[in-house]
RNA sequence: GCCCCCGUAGCUCAAUGGACAGAGCAAUACCCUUCUAAGGUAAAGAUGGGGGUUCGAUUCCUCCCGGGGGCACCA
């Protein structure tokens, strides 16, 4: 299925094309034309400012030139009128006709509407979350799993083939910080129940093994059961302690120093860094013989590529800004390119409850769970309450607000909207299978629910390319305000057989556009409420 | 000191460099003998401040003012 901003610009392409081989127009590159959806009605559907911005190519004002633009387009069946607006933009009305067509196709490919082509089946690895097993799963492990998941599904919908990976940090300083911990020694870091539970199970003496006894139940019995909870599943579950066993850390640090990117101060074994664009360099080997949890890393970065992906997608906390730099240098001085590397930064969730802050910390033991938060608002309002933020801005979560007026929340208006097309389809008793009778398709709400379900393919072109998630919240929204408009102003089922047919058929391409978005979300399609 | 993120309506958040800056919650006035009122309609309400680039800036550059986070032989 194209997608309609497609279709417009090479429309467009091809008729300015035909205007130089004519030599209406003078010969210049052209640029990457871009088309607007209009937020308001009066411009049109779809817009394009492409005249202005080739302004310098005509000696005549831009609006005279896009009126000889405007001309040619007119003829597309796709619109019903192009008109020029403005200093020179162009604007598109889009055809009943082009919609009704667009509509047969969403009923003909069901839930397959959507799927494009733009990954190639190419191979990208999603790492998510991969918190230390020292403790519950926080607030901002919520948000870049859900984050994370949510990505992975639109991804697939963009014909990549997406693997989920989570990578389990089992050995190091941090397992032994929760061996301390357990133990209840000087040295301990990490406070709470769990703690205090764990340390009736985990004995012994020596903190290492303790820590690595108690970060496989902590993996086990509770991060697995919170993702699980979350509605997230894994395709990889990748622990850094086989890295060691299979001697690839050995192996990486090997290959940097064959490529000349490590040298040896202090009795440490650096890696060169700052010449790829670090801050400064950064130590692989420390001086006692100990691998940094860097050194494990590029291995796995290694690892990653060698398993044939060629795109790996890292989400990480603000807190690990500064890794972003070093992990692409690594990349680079593997041999692999830097841009093969999108690390995504979460700016860090603060929870407000009781009209305070609440500081969240697994080393105080004062922080909420995800699955309190779960509990506390359900899952479809948690992911969605997370979805709708832009993922590198500092997000605020109040928790009386998420309690207090769940009922009231959003999303609940994307699942009424789906419920209440169940009723009518339901009520109706009438099956629809194919599409009938949508020439009769012309009220204005009717129009612009049409638009909207056609959007879908849009949405998921652009998150695909720019990872900015919170486009699928607010499309959500937007598809189920479209479908109540039409509900206030056309009724579907009428003494008009003809027409509660072609309603009907719109109805369905609306369902199955909302389910499919709500399901990219995870999100649950209630039949009722 | 250096680097990154943020500052938009009373609150929480949107807005691939485009036209009149959108939602939800809160507040105002209407609409249930009508396929589920968790809905609709009407009105009200915002880009921290100064420069700059541009035909056009919430968006890009720069300075300032606020808030947050990084700058380990920790992970």
């Amino acid at each position: 299925m194209e997608i309609m901003k497609e279709e417009i610009k090479e429309l467009i392409r091809g008729v300015i094309v035909g205007l130089q081989k004519n030599r209406i127009f003078p010969e210049f590159e052209i640029p990457e034309i871009v088309i607007d959806c209009s937020t308001n009605k009066n411009n049109g559907d779809y817009s394009t400012g492409v005249v202005l911005k080739l302004g310098r190519y005509f000696s005549q004002e831009a609006a005279v030139t896009a009126i000889t633009l405007k001309n040619r387009l007119a003829k597309s069946e796709i619109f019903s009128k192009v008109e020029v607006a403005g200093p020179g933009f162009i604007n598109f009305f889009i055809s009943p006709k082009y919609l009704h067509n667009k509509i047969k196709e969403v009923l003909k490919q069901k839930e397959k509407f959507g799927v494009i082509n733009l990954g190639n089946n190419r191979k990208v690895n999603v790492e998510f979350i991969s918190a230390n097993p020292t403790g519950p799963l926080t607030l901002g492990n919520g948000r870049g799993g859900f984050g994370g998941d949510v990505l992975a599904n639109v991804l697939e919908k963009a014909g990549y083939k997406v693997s989920r990976e989570y990578y389990i940090n089992d050995t190091g300083a941090q397992i032994k910080k929760l061996g301390h911990s357990v133990l209840g020694d000087a040295e301990a870091v990490y406070k709470g129940k769990y703690i205090d539970d764990l340390r009736k199970i985990c004995t012994g003496i020596v903190p290492e093994q303790v820590g690595k006894k108690a970060g496989k139940i902590i993996l086990e019995k509770t991060i697995k059961p919170s993702i699980k909870k979350m509605g997230i599943k894994f395709d990889k579950w990748f622990s850094e302690t086989t890295l060691y066993k299979s001697g690839e850390v050995d192996k990486a640090i090997e290959e940097l120093t064959k490529r000349g990117f490590t040298y040896e101060s202090e009795g440490a074994l650096w890696f060169k860094s700052m010449i790829l664009g670090d801050d400064k360099d950064r130590v692989l080997i420390r001086a006692d013989g100990i691998k940094t949890y860097f050194a494990s890393d590029i291995a796995y970065l290694k690892n990653k590529f060698e398993r044939g992906f060629e795109k790996l997608i890292i989400f990480l906390g603000a807190d690990h800004y500064g890794y972003v730099a070093r992990l692409k240098a690594a990349s680079y001085a593997l041999g692999f390119k830097k841009e093969d590397i999108e690390a995504i930064v979460l700016q860090l969730v603060k929870l407000f409850e009781n009209g305070k802050e609440v500081r969240m910390s697994k080393r105080t033991g004062t922080y909420v769970a995800m699955d309190e938060l779960i509990d506390a608002v359900g899952l479809d309002v948690a992911r969605f309450f997370f979805l709708q933020r832009s993922l590198n801005t500092h997000f605020n979560f109040d928790m009386d607000i998420a309690k207090e007026k769940s009922d009231k929340n959003p999303v609940f208006k994307v699942q009424y909207a789906y419920a209440r097309i169940n009723s009518i389809f339901k009520k109706s008793k009438i099956k629809i299978s194919k599409p009938k009778n949508l020439e009769l398709l012309k009220e204005p709400s009717e129009l612009e629910l049409m638009k909207q379900i056609i959007r879908f393919t849009e949405i998921i072109e652009d998150i695909a390319e720019d990872y900015q998630l919170q486009r699928l919240s607010n499309y959500a929204l937007e598809l189920a305000e479209s479908f109540y408009k039409f509900y206030e102003n056309c009724k579907v089922i009428t003494e008009d057989k003809k027409l509660t047919e072609a309603r009907l058929s719109l109805l369905l391409a609306a369902k199955i556009v909302l389910e499919g978005a709500l399901k990219l979300m995870g999100i649950s399609a209630p039949e009722k409420m």
